[in-house]
DNA sequence: CTCTCCCCATCGATAGACGATGGGAAAGCC
DNA sequence: GGCTTTCCCATCGTCTATCGATGGGGAGAG
């Protein structure tokens, strides 16, 4: 039970952003989301179900998504969660961020 | 001692990468190898000691880098480090690895 | 002598991702 | 009827990596 993990297959404080994208789509459940991360990204984001959660519980806390119950296209119960106005506009801050840190990670690569 | 940290300036799991590919440029020390971060990314790249140390130890264990003590340019005692056979080797996979996977985070942001 | 750089290193706390595991309901197959 | 697969939720325990604080020590300037 929990056994070490491989050496993170997704950038740590990346999860939250990429749910933020994803949800710009329009309402998703959970496990929508998990699909879409991996078809968008052609199978390279396997992101588990026990990263997903967790992450979207802190959306949640943070109040930049709202969950609701509803019925999933296949009638099962979902949760559905939905951007909220101050997560549209944390959505751009951490975009702002990531790229800010990605242009900088771009110079000593690039530099080298 | 030890307070909470601030969301994380870096991304974690790349410093690894970011040592590696400074040291391309020649021999370094610790203490040169955060500068030279720090200027190559015009000061948004702040990695502290007591990130930095941890992760040249690792390094080290890995053998992808080695340390050999010697005399900086201002005279004082300090271990230079130096790219293996096999931390060049190492180089390509990760930035490989990280390239990979920034593809798929960049399909993610730009789909939506 | 004191202060500021340089240069090393560790400890404790923290956050975040992961594997394993739990449940349950619908749909299809034998 | 049972059986398996797919969908959908969620938590617990473990681990890794980063960070702030803190320690020391030697060189050179004021």
């Amino acid at each position: 039970m929990g056994k070490p993990h491989e050496p993170s297959e997704l950038l740590p404080g990346t999860l939250e952003l990429l749910i933020l994208e994803t949800l710009t789509a329009g309402a998703m459940h959970g496990y929508g989301i998990a699909q879409r991360l991996r078809q968008v990204s052609d199978e390279v984001l396997q992101v588990g179900e026990s990263s997903l959660y967790p992450a979207l519980q802190r959306l949640l806390l943070k109040g930049w998504v709202k969950g609701e119950w509803g019925a999933s296209e296949n009638n099962r119960r979902a949760r559905f969660y939905t951007l909220t106005a101050t997560g549209r506009k944390q959505l751009v801050n951490e975009r702002q961020e990531f790229d800010r840190l990605m242009v900088a990670i771009q110079k000593v690569l690039n530099t080298a």
